[in-house]
DNA sequence: CGATTCCATTTTGCATGCAATTTTGCGCCG
DNA sequence: CGGCGCAAAATTGCATGCAAAATGGAATCG
């Protein structure tokens, strides 16, 4: 009998049907395709996603738990929205977590890992000249990603996509901010690229965190003209 | 018809199966009455609970999305265990919520959450001096819980509920610390009630962090000594 | 004309049954 | 005596069926 872990590559393919269903949905709601508020009955998702009811049910407690959609007893789940307040407390708390990761990261992050985001925000930087938004937007993403990976914390890691995944639809949608906005926000890349070069721990922490409060700023200023669909 | 709330007592009684018996698992989970490793069978759970599979299986599946027990595909469920690079990790993290906590508690917090926390810390405070250990640890996390809620981000109270669910066992099983340690905790939570009144926003945040570092290097010590099955 | 009550329909919650995978026990061979 | 293979038992994954609750709408009453 083995008791260690199986060579699993990672998060490869979902061996069960309540697995495949939890990522579709939850790519599904995160993309937007589901609008928050959107009522999600049962027997129509089984029909559509070709499945019975006892997985599909599995799956939307589990995007319960993670606060995607909210489930009422006997009513039925619906696509959780964001009023402004909980956007603005989960800024707050992001800013936390980036400060942490940055103060992390500074020390633990490894050559490779600089390499890497340094690769990554040269080409962040391309799609900006070339004003490919949807690109620039899914690398800064990644960009963050990374450099809370690099702090070396999986339980951060954790916490962090975990909020990321709800606030990603507004920060999406809100992306269309003015180009001043934008240049700002690649200047504020460079000087955390350099702190990060730097391993000046305190400084990476207090510029993602102004960074991130930089955002949050835009996007509240945006949010009234977003469709109230959107956001809840 | 009427799209708003309508007017629940909080989370008062749990009207369906699978909440309720995901409340109970997790208490016996977090209780310790369960300890990390042990098999879940299915069969088992359902006949000690009095139900069908089915709505013990939704419950599985939150507790597995909360990461109180591992779920692997077709080969049933296990209580989460933690090494002590994850304990250290969760610390770590915890130290940031508790510092943001702090920080923003100390220009948010009502006249009434200082007064009840004051409170709360004189209770404490007589616990100790009864050396009643358990009732000590219950209201010390009490406290810890109430500064968050004080900081007025619900976002970073779910988040630190979650964390701190799964950390509490190691916690309580090592909390049989020298009378040395108990006494410094104690003069520490003194301090921290001081910045609390004094609205010091920088100087709490920096006592809750260290406070927690001395809990977490008070633990890591004392691991050793700790069951192995406790903790993984 | 608007609000209400009642009933048909829809939808959710749970139990059970069956197929597939895993685990376990035993005989067999080296 | 120890490792291997195979079959029986146990366990998990999923589909379906039934009961309870909620939803929608028409008829009724004020």
């Amino acid at each position: 009998m083995n008791e260690s872990h199986p060579p699993l590559p990672a998060n490869s393919q979902p061996v069960t049907l309540h697995d495949g269903l939890l990522g579709r949905l939850r790519d599904m709601i995160i993309e937007g395709e589901l609008a928050p508020g959107t009522r999600l009955r049962e027997r129509e998702l089984t029909e559509w996603l070709g499945v019975s009811r006892t997985p599909l049910r599995e799956a939307l407690k589990v995007l319960a738990a993670e606060r995607l959609i909210e489930l009422t007893p006997n009513r039925g789940a619906r696509i959780a929205s964001l009023t402004e307040d909980e956007i603005q407390h989960m800024f707050e708390l992001m800013g936390a977590f980036e400060a942490l990761a940055g103060r992390l990261a500074a020390t633990r992050a490894s050559e490779a890992d600089l390499l890497e985001l340094q690769a990554m925000h040269l080409q962040m930087r391309a799609h900006y000249v070339r004003k490919d938004l949807p690109a620039y937007f899914r690398l800064n993403q990644a960009i963050h990603r990374r450099i809370v990976a690099a702090a070396g914390n999986p339980m951060l890691a954790q916490s962090y996509d975990q909020l990321a995944g709800r606030i990603r639809r507004p920060r999406f949608l809100a992306s269309q901010w003015s180009a001043q906005r934008w240049a700002q926000a690649i200047e504020e890349h460079e000087g955390i690229m350099a702190a990060l070069a730097a391993r000046d721990g305190a400084l990476l922490a207090r510029l993602l965190e102004d960074h991130l409060a930089h955002k949050a700023e835009a996007l509240l200023k945006h949010l009234p003209e977003v469709p109230a669909e959107a956001v809840g």
